[in-house]
RNA sequence: GGAGGGCUCGCAUAGUGGCCUAGUGCGGCGGUCUUGAAAACCGCUAAGAGGGGUGACUCUCUUCGUGGGUUCGAAUCCCACGCCCUCCGCCA
């Protein structure tokens, strides 16, 4: 949900940001009319309750014969509270209704437009070149090394699940592995998060909105799979008051992250790229708003070094207003090279949401004059099971070999290269 | 699956229709005293919404798990729901 102050203060700017999303600005002055009936709702409601309590509280003294008069004024104005209470929460609802129909304030800087509209902000490393071979694709690759197994995975849990055995198994929890180290040495809270979560949660963090289709729902015990551990972080300072004197409050999660990917029917169907379920190391921070864009920086940067470790050759874009999804106000992805699709491929994802998802999850800090404010909320991948995809193909050999990145071999027990079995 | 207990201002508790403007203890903050500290004593001690003032502030309303209901008036009475905990059974 945005500030409402800042959207009385500046409703062009907010109108401005729907423009840049390519959403209907309208919802902005349904919004606003939302805001101020309930204001003035308030105010008559409150008016009358004032006078309603000092009328019943005098009904108790009154002496015996004013008493009737009394009551019948008390209960005239018991009615009249009952209107306005009734025109108050009406209010109220479509207050709701209406904030939660707009979307987060962008960023400036943002760039306008939908998916392909974003904004190469850089790359680095380079390519590999394949000398004298054409490359493997990541499902060739991880049959070889007896890693990767799809069919098998398509067989007992459907198309999109897969097994990640013998290497490949250990390579995850390698990649994995040294993302938390990194983390902790950075200063994260190591955290293994639940993977069921209540619809406040699952709501509260935006994920129930446009996307409502991506996420499993167990509609027996009426909870939610979570798509990432940013959904459990988040809900894990829920109505609390944080003590952020000391800087931002960061944790890593852990947890498999579940995904119908409904409407991608086509899309990838090959190997691991995108998958029902997978693991991922993810960041996230409580700071406050101030601080909110340098901490995206500081994410943005730690990702950076993640793909450095594993050697992969990567650009960073900006991506595009309407492509951020309802909570974020800006959103940098990382993606890397995939030799055999000649692209990039989103490999992380770090969004600053501001105080978006904090104000509808009721998480605040308190400020220096200590008073209580919505936090903000920002998320960055450290590390994913899609990871594998772009180290097997880029550091693969003519003979199906894979060579580890340096900085991974610690965690795989020393071993400099990947044999096919 | 079955049975029971609970949900009050950070924590613990009191409170069975108007004296609750929610008391008390702990914790926390400030002060007195002290060379300093402790102890003792004194004071303060939640959140949200709306309004007024440049501002330190101030006024009003709401909140005792949530939502309904009874009543002039509800933490307190009635109904429904949610959540937490304990025990039994079953399973890992």
């Amino acid at each position: 949900m945005i500030d409402l102050r800042l959207l009385r203060e500046d409703t062009d700017l907010v109108r401005a940001s729907q423009a840049s999303r390519r959403e209907d600005p309208s919802t902005v002055d349904t919004l606003l009319a939302a805001a101020d009936r309930r204001r003035d709702a308030v105010g008559r409601a409150d008016t009358l309750r004032a006078e309603q309590n000092t009328t019943s509280k005098r009904v108790g003294k009154a002496a015996p014969e004013e008493r009737p008069q009394l009551m019948a004024r008390a209960k005239q104005l018991a009615a009249a509270v009952k209107a306005a209470t009734a025109e108050e929460s009406a209010a109220e609802a479509a207050l709701r209704e209406a904030h939660l129909a707009v979307p987060n304030v962008i960023e400036d800087g943002v760039p306008a437009g939908g998916e392909d509209d974003y904004v190469v902000l850089k790359e680095v490393g380079n390519r590999p070149e394949f000398d004298g071979f054409a490359p493997k694709d990541h499902v060739e690759l991880g049959q070889l090394l007896g890693a990767i197994d799809t069919e098998r995975g398509a067989k007992v849990s459907g198309a999109r699940f897969y097994y990640l055995t013998g290497q490949g198994a250990l390579l995850q929890l390698a990649l994995l592995n040294m993302a938390v180290v990194q983390a902790v040495e950075t200063g994260f809270t190591p955290v293994i998060t639940p993977s069921l979560v209540r619809p406040e949660v699952m709501g509260g963090t935006g994920f129930l909105g446009a996307h409502a289709a991506e996420v499993y729902r167990l509609e027996a015990d009426d909870l939610y799979l979570v798509g990432t551990s940013e959904v459990p972080l988040a809900g894990l300072h829920m109505d609390e008051i944080l003590d952020l004197s000391g800087g931002p409050r960061r944790y890593a999660g852990w947890s498999s992250c579940y995904r119908r990917e409904a409407g991608s029917y086509g899309k990838d169907t090959r190997g691991i790229i995108r998958v029902h379920q997978f693991d991922k190391v993810e960041m996230f921070s409580y700071c406050d708003p101030a601080d909110a864009r340098d901490e995206h920086g500081r994410m943005l940067a730690w990702e950076e070094q993640m793909l450095a470790k594993v050697e992969l050759p990567y650009r960073v874009i900006d991506v595009a207003a309407g492509d951020l999804g309802s909570s974020a106000a800006r959103k940098y992805d990382c993606e890397a090279w995939i030799p055999t699709q000649g692209r990039y491929r989103e490999l992380t994802s770090t969004s600053n949401c501001t105080t978006f998802q904090a104000r509808r999850l009721n998480i605040r800090f308190r400020d220096a004059g200590g008073r209580p404010q919505t936090a903000a909320t920002l998320n960055g991948t450290l590390a994913t099971t899609r990871w594998l995809v772009a180290i097997l193909e880029n550091h693969q050999q003519p003979d199906g070999s894979v060579i580890v990145p340096t900085a991974l071999r610690p965690y795989l027990g020393g071993r400099e290269v990947l044999e096919p079995v």
